[in-house]
DNA sequence: TTGTAAGCGTTATCAC
DNA sequence: GTGATAACGCTTACAA
């Protein structure tokens, strides 16, 4: 068991707001309003200032300013996954939009698990975030205690719930069902398939499904639904399904596939077995990741705001704080599109 | 302009350790023992406390509890970017090692820009984290400050260099240069390129060319590198990389892309233009992004550690922080390597 | 095992 | 425009 590097505690030397404040021979508030609101600072003193904090290399203290404050310039954001092809967009573009007004991102991955996701907001509740921003709607009952009772602005992202009271930025992904399967069908596809997740948790891709089935049932077609093994991964869960299905009596036109891991497993056991894409049976996904139009033929999918929903989630969020102007009140709902991208595989 | 929502500064009505210590009858400490030392409260107390701790939904302030110890549960990381497919997995092994130990990570991008990491670095000093995590090795000279007065554990991932101060986690970029140069001149190709990535600032990708150039000379092969566009994006950097090479009178049997981005673009681009991969020319690509074994064919490349790197990044600090245990003295010296993963395209 | 007292470094409040 | 003073909620140090 090694031992724990001794830190001297009571900041011993460290150079703190009253050390610059004796240096320029202000008082500490002085030196604080210096950073928080230069304006209320005379010029003269403002430069002397300037000066000692550069010699000195003094960092102001979060964690103190936090709790004098009750406010850290902390946002804290749950996200099922952090290297997924998905989510790290959003991530990005609300991070970047944070960072570029002084806050800085607090990540956790709940893996689309809602005990985790609880967990990691309990933890970030610790620190008093200013701001609160979750993925999807579906949350443990703690969590939603939590987030009610929490004095902060709360944002969900993806999904679109207008009947629930946290901020809203995301898309109905029941419409994107309901948008793959007009597409579908008004390309003359009358044999369609869906193919899930294999991944449990993954509520939303269970709308998807729901507004994907509803809306052929509508046009008169019967949706199939195959249902890959839990455990495997989302390429091999795509190859079983293609597999499965094209070996069936009656054979699929068409498949949309609830993400594009599945899709491209789909459509590479596709050709592997010999089927021409997309005469013997077109293949849609759903992410439009990275790699959809490298494929061969390049992938058909529906293109998520991914990246727009971070970054309009920050802005939500740095209006909320006052940071950001608005004109009038914050808007809380926040409704935005996918987009269908057209390739060679439909 | 929209006016902050008033929030009540201090913590009115808030519940604190101090509420909770009155209800359950005893002293704050005792509370606070019992979060973190609970073996040294007695069992009734530890009772009477969870219970009152469930009844009135306390949440510890990790804010206050930071600036008194001075030490808070947080590890601060910058990577260049949250997005990429390279980086991800670092960070996704890294924040799951972490947060399974109670300790949250603070994020940032850096985009390969020096100044940026800088103002990320100050940014997060503030808060006063228990450790700090860096990609790569190279800093401005205010970050390099920074680091060696900063009193906590420092790690660099993804290079390593022996002689640098901080804890060094990653592999040698130098020798996947080496690795790539003996391997493709193993295969029998003589006329060898290098296509170097579009991003500038991506410093490591020239070490590789430097490792890659280098064996090559040493075999008595002349190295070809092409530089595309700093302006482009990876994929059209490949595919421009791929067009001008080819068209030129000797044309090169196998091209060692920077990343698989490029190598993607420029598989694509050959194969537009009638070219059989590996047979007119081979393609290897670095860092096995998920989609190289979607392509057809699919894509040779060299395969970093990179959830590895996380992983033990996280593990090296929570050890120099004493709260995993080790035999002896942290290793501060951490070398991985890369995998070649041999596939179609070579 | 438990408690008392004294800060940690900043900002809110109020006075000048 | 500037400053003195008292918190913010917790943990360390020391005593019982």
């Amino acid at each position: 068991m090694n031992e724990q590097k001794p830190r001297k505690r009571r900041g011993a030397g460290r150079v703190t707001l009253n050390t610059v404040a004796r240096q320029a021979g202000v008082s500490a508030i002085t030196v604080s309003r210096y950073f928080n609101q230069p304006e209320q600072v005379s010029p003269e003193r403002r430069e002397r200032i300037a000066q000692v904090v550069a010699q000195l290399g003094y960092v102001p203290n979060l964690v103190a300013g936090g709790l004098a404050s009750a406010r850290g310039k902390i946002v804290a954001m749950v996200t099922p996954n952090i290297s997924g092809p998905i989510f790290a967009n959003t991530l990005q573009g609300f991070s970047d939009t944070l960072s570029r007004h002084g806050y800085q991102l607090l990540l956790a991955s709940s893996y689309f698990s809602i005990e985790q996701e609880e967990s990691a907001v309990r933890a970030f509740l610790g620190w008093s975030p200013a701001a609160l921003v979750l993925t999807s709607r579906f949350h443990s009952p703690g969590t939603e205690k939590m987030i009610a009772e929490a004095d902060i602005p709360i944002v969900e992202t993806w999904d679109y719930v207008p009947e629930r009271a946290p901020l809203q930025v995301g898309f109905s992904h029941y419409e994107v069902g309901v948008t793959a399967a007009r597409y579908l069908h008004g390309k003359g596809y009358r044999r369609i398939a869906f193919v899930q997740n294999s991944a449990v948790g993954d509520l939303s891709a269970l709308e998807r499904r729901d507004g994907f089935t509803a809306t052929l049932s509508e046009l008169g077609v019967h949706p199939w639904v195959f249902v890959p093994d839990a455990d495997r991964a989302p390429f091999e869960a795509g190859k079983q399904a293609m597999e499965a299905l094209m070996g069936q009596a009656i054979t699929p036109d068409a498949i949309f596939f609830a993400n594009d891991n599945l899709a491209a497993g789909g459509l590479l056991a596709g050709q592997r077995a010999g089927l021409s894409i997309p005469q013997d049976c077109a293949v849609l996904g759903f992410g439009d990741y990275p790699f959809a139009h490298m494929l061969l033929p390049s992938l058909s999918t529906l293109q998520p705001p991914a990246l727009e929903i971070g970054v309009l989630a920050a802005t939500r969020v740095l209006q909320s704080l006052g940071v950001l102007a608005t004109d009038e009140e914050v808007e809380r709902l926040n409704l935005l599109h996918c987009q269908l991208i057209e390739r060679e595989s439909t």
